[in-house]
RNA sequence: GGCCACGUGGCGGAAUGGUUACGCAGAGGAUUGCAAAUCCUUCCAUCCCAGUUCGAUUCUGGGCGUGGCCUCCA
């Protein structure tokens, strides 16, 4: 193992060498997504930022070493509140977004996780978490409400760098009459009859927010773990309150040993949110967008950047693999060198990795063989060109409203005109394909045309 | 108020105690009937002040500015 993988972690607030558990294997958790509502392009970053990761470390610890989970959050006050807006069963607006959010990861070219538990399936393994937290007095139960004594684990507020004074004054809260402490939260929570609610030690409920993912890494990947993942703002509470539960349940001194998180998308400089009404959603850019396109953009920064989402940013993605393109060719599997990798070795520096892509592809043209394949294996590790050219090419298709004969007549024509030295005509006909979203090329020996 | 991050050319965006990537845009050229695409060449930058240093964009301190978190969020 000559590779070796930085990453900064949130909890040193250092870059650090990455060292797993066990050195044959390496088991990573990130947060996935709450259906309630279709996933934008916030949301699109870690998914990509992550299957990054995972696709480095298969490649770095082999195939079969990694075990990437990704959880659903299917039981969420969001949830219920979405569910009633739309008049929509709860049933039918999970199963909806689910099937849209999976459509978003295969449009995104991201690699299934080895699991996707869903938090509804782990109501039992929840309630024992809960039963073991208040039989290890970390938790309390009032009125039917379950509650984590945040002041019973002293390490509360270490991954986001609080204590638990600055909590209380900085705190907008609203503190419920049945907590003893204000910085408690919740671990489960009676429901109404109509809403969706499981039998418990405590009365028919549903859990907090937080314990799903406690429950399922545990499930998955044991109690102690390598990587955890996920976006910035889920910091705190939410891994803040991961890691107190967990430790606290298992009484253990670790949860996960790298925090790994991922910045903010801004939309044209602004944030993005539903009362701007500035929100992308993945399956509006699905319609005109080549997936890679908008994998390409999500990696030209740093993950731990922020990202800004604009036009431009999508342009130059698309004319860059437009380009890159021109040398796409299936090659078949050949290791990677190192001094490729090394930019994606030092905390995923995916800039880094795109401006050397640059570079061997300038080596490629030249007709250099091997940097050619060396383009394109690392391209394929970031989880570009592995769509066939034609795909590529012909993205575009369904949406224009044109019949390809029609399009080669077109050129036959104009290429008669152009060899009646009839330029007027000849123009116009090409304007004329324009206008109906065919663009055209006139190389040496043939006029080739493509979708704009 | 507390905590954190950031400030690099016209724009995006890396890196670095000494010659500052890469992409886009701009300029020039090749090619073309003209274009487009492609290729070649090329111009342009480290927020301000002080300190450490032979040397700072990089390290330290201060200032100014921007953004984020502290409430649901990727």
């Amino acid at each position: 193992m000559t590779k070796n993988l930085n990453l900064f972690n949130t909890l040193s607030n250092k870059k650090e060498k990455f060292l797993p558990i066990d050195n044959s294997k390496v088991g990573m958790y990130v947060c996935g997504p709450t259906v309630y509502d279709f996933p934008h392009i916030g949301n699109a970053r870690p998914l990509v930022v992550f299957d990054v990761l995972f696709r480095l470390l298969k490649k770095i610890y082999g195939k079969n070493k990694i075990t990437y989970v990704r959880n659903i959050t299917d039981i969420d006050d969001k949830i219920i509140e979405s569910s009633k807006k739309n008049n929509k069963s709860i049933n039918e607006l999970t199963k909806t977004i689910t099937k849209d959010f999976h459509q978003d990861c295969q449009y995104l070219n991201c690699q299934k996780p080895s699991f996707e538990p869903k938090a509804t399936d782990h109501i039992k393994e929840m309630i024992s978490m809960v039963t073991n937290l208040i039989k290890n007095k970390n938790a309390y139960e009032n009125e039917k409400h379950v509650y984590f004594s945040v002041s019973s684990f002293n390490e509360y507020g270490k991954l986001s760098n609080k204590n638990s004074k600055q909590l209380v004054a900085g705190s907008r809260v609203e503190v419920s009459k049945y907590k003893k402490d204000p910085l408690d939260f919740v671990l489960w929570k009676p429901s109404e009859v109509s809403d969706p609610g499981w039998a418990s030690p405590w009365g028919r409920g549903r859990p907090g927010w937080h314990l799903e993912c406690s429950v399922m890494s545990e499930k998955f990947l044991g109690k102690k773990f390598d990587i955890h993942g996920g976006g910035l703002d889920l910091v705190f509470p939410h891994h803040e309150n991961e890691i107190a539960q967990s430790r606290c349940a298992n009484k253990t001194d670790k949860f996960a040993n790298y925090w790994v998180h991922n910045g903010f998308v801004t939309f044209d400089k602004e944030k993005m949110s539903k009362s701007i009404g500035n929100i992308v959603f993945i399956n509006k850019l699905r319609e005109n967008i080549n997936g890679q396109v908008i994998r390409l953009a999500l990696l030209s920064s740093h993950y731990k950047q922020p990202l800004d989402w604009n036009e431009r940013l999508i342009q130059e993605s698309q004319n860059t693999l437009d380009k890159w393109y021109n040398q796409f060719e299936k090659i078949d599997s050949e290791e990677l060198d190192d001094d490729v990798l090394n930019p994606l070795l030092e905390d995923l520096n995916t800039p880094e990795y795109i401006s050397k892509l640059h570079l061997l592809y300038d080596e490629s043209i030249k007709g250099n063989k091997s940097s050619k394949v060396k383009f394109l294996k690392a391209c394929n590790l970031i989880g570009l060109l592995e769509e066939d050219k034609h795909l590529w090419k012909n993205f575009k298709k369904s949406k224009v409203k044109i019949d390809e004969s029609f399009i080669n007549q077109k050129i036959k024509d104009r290429n008669n005109a152009r060899i009646k030295r009839d330029y007027k005509l000849a123009d116009i006909i090409r304007k004329e394909l324009e206008n109906k979203g065919v663009v055209i090329e006139d190389k040496q020996d043939q006029t080739i045309w493509k979708y704009k």
